[in-house]
DNA sequence: AAGCTAGTTGCAATCGAGTCGCATCTAAAC
DNA sequence: GTTTAGATGCGACTCGATTGCAACTAGCTT
């Protein structure tokens, strides 16, 4: 589940503050929104909750503080196997990386903790020498209720 | 290495053939172009290359004959982590599924075959009970050379 | 609390990857 | 050679995302 039950509500604003980024109410709509959401939205459904709270939230700021967001880690964002169009989905960057799931029949997304995705990941660093920033491994395939 | 060593060249013109998908001059050039690439390309990349084999060549007909090989299982589509612009990577399918790690300060693209990324699948489809069709894991971050 | 200024915003125009409708053409089956 | 399902080129179009610019403002300074 991409809502974030071990953290602490309004964590992405002060995470910014800490970094000295200026708030502001567009901002805090957005994050708002992010912090929320119960599932993967994409720019288009974040715009519309974040107007639902301040209706001047413009487009283009939503993709400015997505951008924002993901260069200082804060989020991370999905492909989710493009299963519905070309655009990206977004969540809270969390403690652990997760896998993510599409299942091509019926369109759920379905995410995996694994400790041998930190291993994979481990070896990478190790025999790579290859510094890891951001990581995402998608899959598509069939879910168990798809694939009988 | 983006080049298929072990593979036969001309390949995907038979697997095609086998699969009784007509064969056009068009296709043929885009065909010879993805099997001799060097390196990932995008499909504007693809495009230029085979028009030099054949230069009626359009557009539509590089992105149609895409979607085709990427519906036939023969060719994986990468993202290389947006490293340069929000377009698509096409590469061959071949045996083994490897590992895209994109540099994020010098670009370079390496690739990574792994045993524990077998058995990362293995976990999934096991405990999730998810039948994979295809994955993608691309790693973002600094290579050997970029993070001294 | 008033002023300053670098950072942020809305707006409209724009970009660029990818798609589509349609008339024409052609590979390959007969 | 004839036939026809499937493929192509072309141009228009979609849509996610970006950008230039003038106006605005958060949060410091005094």
């Amino acid at each position: 589940m991409p809502l974030p039950q071990t953290e602490i509500p309004g964590r992405l604003q002060s995470q910014l503050a800490d970094r000295g980024i200026r708030m502001t109410g567009q901002r805090r709509a957005i994050l708002q929104v992010m912090e929320t959401a119960t599932k993967h939205l994409d720019a288009a459904q974040l715009l519309r909750k974040a107007q639902k709270l301040d209706a001047s939230v413009d487009r283009s700021t939503v993709y400015r503080t997505l951008k924002l967001l993901k260069r200082q880690g804060l989020i991370d964002e999905l492909d989710l196997m493009h299963i519905h169009g070309e655009g990206h989905y977004y969540e809270r960057k969390l403690n652990r990386d997760h896998i993510h799931m599409a299942c091509l029949r019926c369109g759920k997304i379905t995410e995996f903790v694994s400790d041998i995705f930190e291993k994979l990941k481990g070896q990478v660093e190790k025999d790579c020498r290859f510094r890891i920033v951001v990581s995402r491994l998608e899959i598509g395939g069939y879910c168990s209720g798809c694939s009988k």
